[in-house]
DNA sequence: AATGAATGAGATTTCATTCAT
DNA sequence: CATGAATGAAATCTCATTCAT
């Protein structure tokens, strides 16, 4: 007796095979007869929800952006009057991100794909700017504007690295994880740092 | 009538054009008969002088992962008794390497694959030890050991995420490298930082 | 709330839409849920009135050789006792069919399509023949027995060559019409020709 | 042992087993593993001659086209001063390309095709306009400019004509042969034609 | 040593048809 | 009667690799 399910269901279904699959065998070792076997639905079924392969990475691409800018908003939200707390939740959600190394596999591989997908590209961008902005008038607001900008982007850029760090190397993910987080601290937190 | 090259010129004529190739199409965009064709041989050839396109991507890894080591040795060794100097070369010399965008992208595609190769990530564990080695010597002997360990990977990763961010957005170089190293400097330095 | 149409109109309904995107796009590129969404229904109903998309094909096939059969009679019938006025007749309706681009490029696909299915090509002899009966028993009784035959034959081919024609090339429809219509006149009619 | 061919020899080898199966199957029906089997030679190997199937369609219609200009050239050239012998070997040579039941099946596929690929379209005119210019030389340079193309245009769809009538009923070869012949020769021999 | 024609397994994608609801 | 989600076989096309010459 088939089951139906809803639509949306069927998709986050399938989506969630794609990632399952491309994180253990990467985008294009991964073939759709791999989703659709691991989502447990035909190959057919596949295509009603996502016209192409390409499509379903994107998909992905742009759910993982997405979820980066929510993860900011949350954690800038829960603490609106307390900067400093505030920046501890920041940093506590977004190492989250960083050490998760499934995630880090997916945004490599997404990077790499985006040199070859103008539309993920320009997706990348606007999500870039719009998390730049929530932090810039959180902890940026009363340094210079050339100052904003790059202490802004320097702390973003240190979970990156983060990222990358665990992922190559798990064991060293409480060292990494300290050390990222002081120097993230010190970029923000214009009392510690005079340089 | 051609010339026969040396098998050692032959080899590098076909990673500089593999390399190329790889980087506008990615790896598995990229077909043998394209790398053979930039290269100017014939696919039977490519088959000469490596056993399948597997070992290419690996080559190809492990010459980049070797450059790396090369150019840390190269600017510590030309500084031998000024600390100072030494950091100012090393700090120009990575940020060099991770500013070329081709190799970032080359970088990118190496570690998603390297999920995949236990051999290349044997290596890269290897020259990464070899790295931090000698980076401890030369600007942590002092430190606490377990303060030394810290600050070398942070360091390191600080210039992986450099190479990150100016992929993603070249127009930030001269920002993004300052801020690089800025935060190259206070880790490295003892002496300039009190936090 | 929607109109419960009755069998016939839903019949009629399918036919048209596959007619219309048969013409478009032809027998094969055209999929069984274009003719469902262009009529206006879901794919399960088209299989409540045709068991397979080549029994629509068939249909169509077959209702295009009974419309020919029927064009025919009925400019026979306008004229039971004056042959010229009868040969006008016929000569008119036949020329509208032919010029018909939308049906020619249907008849073409049908014709290719009829050398494999042999229960449209039985259909399609017995329609013929039928045709030839009549246009013989009308004009060419007075001719011996053979003489009839061929003459039947080249005035129906006639029509076939001029709805090529138009098909290749629409802008000669005047000129070929015209040509076509003095040849089948000169065949048919005894008096101005004497072979 | 494997037996290499000269490009040439292999390109005739696929499309003769491409005709062959189009004509027993159809354009649609025949796929390329189909015309490899026939071929003797691997689905791979039909890609390094024909980059697609739409490919090896148009390269046969337009084949097929060549043939025809080709033939009534030489018709006409045999006698160059001879009119009505170069009449009734042009009637010969195009009534024998039409009595080809495989030419003629083909001959539909592909104008049936044409309507979808503007490619063939513009060559099938190309070269009708040359055949007909041949014809207007020899056969009707001597009439009226006006009834010059008309008749032109007349002799050459009834030979279409002719095709599609003993490719839907063979048995009927001598008779339209006779019919076409006689039908032609009056239209292009204005002496034999008072209307 | 060098070529590139040839292979064939496998990838993406399509679509007629079915059937639970 | 009506829907459209689901199937899965099959089609087109690709490409790493081999091997006769």
């Amino acid at each position: 007796m088939r089951r139906v399910e809803p639509a949306a269901v069927r998709r986050a279904q399938i989506i969630e095979a794609a990632k399952r699959r491309f994180r253990e065998t990467g985008f294009h070792a991964t073939t759709m007869a791999d989703i659709a076997a691991s989502a447990g639905v035909s190959v057919g079924l596949l295509y009603r929800y996502f016209p192409s392969k390409e499509e379903v990475i994107r998909e992905i691409g742009e759910a993982d952006l997405q979820a980066q800018l929510l993860t900011v908003e949350r954690a800038l939200e829960a603490h609106p009057d307390d900067r400093a707390a505030a920046l501890d939740a920041l940093i506590a959600a977004l190492a989250e991100l960083a050490v998760d190394r499934d995630r880090t596999l997916l945004m490599l591989e997404i990077t790499a794909e985006t040199a070859r997908s103008p539309s993920l590209t320009a997706f990348a961008f606007d999500i870039e700017r719009r998390v730049k902005s929530l932090l810039e008038a959180r902890f940026a607001a009363d340094l210079p504007q050339e100052e904003r900008e790059t202490r802004i982007r320097m702390a973003l850029y240190l979970f990156t690295a983060l990222g990358l760090e665990v992922y190559r190397d798990p064991e060293n993910l409480p060292v990494a994880m300290l050390v990222a987080a002081q120097a993230v601290r010190r970029v923000l937190n214009p009392n510690l740092d005079a340089g």
